[in-house]
RNA sequence: CGGGAAGUGGCGCAGUUUGGCAGCGCGCUGCGUUCGGGACGCAGAGGCCGGGGGUUCAAAUCCCCCCUUCCCGACCA
């Protein structure tokens, strides 16, 4: 008897998440340090967040383009800020065709270089404005410590790269994607997050302002798992795009870039998981329904089929992605446990008993509750159900999320309240890069989000004690 | 980059101290019994023991060199 137990997350979270992560089949680790392979069942869950992610960049005007994945060093190395930022993290290729490279190749690890160097042919005059384009593909950062989807050294992502004509459209476009960010995180993936700006010493490498979605972990972590940038006209004047605007002045353009990347999978299972396994968001769940049939004999099986196929058919003519797992390798009981690892939010069981009451066992797997329902009933409230259990999972998450968000009354307070309960910490601060560095060298905690508005000017600084000019949100994060 | 651990059938591991037929559990294949919360019996298949060199009658085991991966920290989506 195998019961291979999931560890307790309360014991060992990290632990916790990579069996998670490995028995529910998303992914493993890769042939290369730090690489993954992300299986089928972890893709799909990438694939309905591009999806969701895609479906809005559309609707807000954005095509998508695709840039090449290798490019020469020398055009990394444009923009101060940027080359300084990702310098330790690149890849660089130096043999190719069995021969020393003249000139060494990067592996992308962000692609605004080579766009903003080749947006340089492409923008003359204001007309040419607003450039709207967004790129799905993959990037590589050398980074010291790993973990699968959290961060790995090859990850999978999308980034949007704009150019606008004023300052102010800019602005207004990285705040936009930032609030498409927020509504996918919320809406499909129930996953609540804070929004606002980043401090200058958390800023991507060139960006005037940066903007994250921040959401936390049921270990009280917080994860970045978006980030949009106002990037002023830095790249366009290290890449030197300049055009006409309608007085006939050349003026440098003005940029955003914004990008989520397949960590959010890791997201996921961070914030909805629990000692089963996975619990996963209906809108973005690979299955939504899984009905496992339970037979004795040849004769039951067939009827029980017979049932299980009509509410199959059924549930998909509403567009319920559904599975029958007719496998006959394995008992009823290893199937409920193997799906409530998988996180399949709703499992119907089907025996010869609800044959002859024309009924199946519903089995909540985000509430974990069971019952008993008209097969016909079900299939025309299922997609309600799943509504229902969308707005279950974000409501569990947001209480869980405020709970654990915790006002810092003072430096002392804040210090220890961290290290004895993660989570969100909110405390005023003066602005000073010295205080906020106390925090992080004193609890390792970063501040994670600043208001983009200020909520609370003049109140004392938690670390220093002088008039704060913002409300910082602090926490340990992934 | 510092600290730790580990490379042995698909997966998880034991065996290494003290050299002597390469093992166990899960999984896999076949047959049978089972099937409403992780089934069982019987019979099977599957291994250059991370790589290279050395010591020895004999190396998974001892010695030297190399490679790789994971975990914990500093860096980051």
């Amino acid at each position: 008897m195998a019961t291979d137990r999931l560890p307790k997350q309360a014991e060992n979270f990290p632990a916790w998440y990579l069996e998670v992560v490995k028995r529910a089949g998303m992914a493993e680790h890769g042939a290369a340090r730090g690489s993954q392979v992300i299986k089928p069942y972890g893709f799909a869950l990438w694939e309905a967040t591009q999806r969701a992610l895609d479906d809005r960049f559309k609707a807000t005007g954005h095509e998508n383009v695709y840039f090449p994945l290798l490019f020469p060093e020398k055009v990394l190395a444009r923009e101060a800020d940027h080359v300084e930022g990702f310098a330790p993290q690149v890849a660089v290729v130096t043999r190719a065709g069995g021969e020393e490279l003249q000139e060494p190749l990067v592996v992308r690890p962000t692609s605004e270089a080579i766009i903003w160097s080749t947006y340089k042919n492409w923008v003359q005059s204001y007309r040419d404005l607003p450039l709207l384009l967004n790129q799905w593909c993959n990037v590589v950062r050398w980074e010291m410590r790993t973990r699968l989807f959290l961060r790995t050294s090859e990850f999978l992502w999308q980034e949007g790269h704009t150019a606008h004509s004023t300052s102010q459209e800019a602005y207004e476009e990285a705040l936009r994607m930032l609030e498409v960010y927020r509504e996918v995180a919320e809406d499909e993936l129930a996953m609540p997050v804070l929004t606002g700006r980043k401090s200058a010493s958390e800023r991507f490498p060139g960006a005037v302002e940066t903007f994250p979605i921040e959401a936390l972990m049921r270990d009280g972590k917080a994860l970045q798992a978006g980030t949009s940038h106002f990037l002023g006209q830095n790249f366009a004047k290290a890449y030197d795009v300049q055009f006409l605007n309608t007085e006939g002045e050349l003026e440098y353009a003005w940029a955003t870039s914004w990008g989520v990347s397949a960590r959010v999978v890791g997201g996921v299972v961070m914030t909805h998981g629990d000692d089963r396994g996975l619990r996963l968001p209906p809108r973005v769940a690979p299955v939504q329904v899984v009905i496992v049939p339970i037979y004795k004999s040849e004769d039951e099986r067939s009827q029980v089929l017979e049932l299980a196929r009509r509410v199959h058919k059924g549930l998909s003519s509403s567009s319920v992605r559904v599975k029958v797992d007719d496998r006959d390798q394995h008992r009823p009981g290893f199937k409920f446990a193997e799906w409530e690892l998988k996180g399949v939010p709703l499992r119907l069981e089907i025996g010869p008993r609800d044959v002859a009451a024309g009924q199946v066992v519903v089995a909540d797997r985000i509430r974990g509750d069971k019952s008993t329902v008209p097969a016909d009933d079900f299939i025309s409230r299922a997609a309600d159900l799943l509504d229902e259990l969308q707005g279950v999972l974000f409501a569990d998450a947001s209480a869980f999320r405020d709970a654990n968000t915790h006002e810092a009354e003072s430096f002392a307070a804040l210090r220890d309240g961290i290290a004895e309960q993660a989570g969100f910490w909110v405390g005023p601060w003066c602005g000073d890069a010295e205080c906020e560095q106390k925090v992080s060298e004193e609890t390792k905690a970063t501040i994670r989000v600043l208001p983009l508005v200020q909520t609370d000017p003049g109140a004392p600084c938690v670390v220093c004690g002088k008039p704060g000019v913002e409300r910082a949100t602090w926490a340990q994060s992934y």
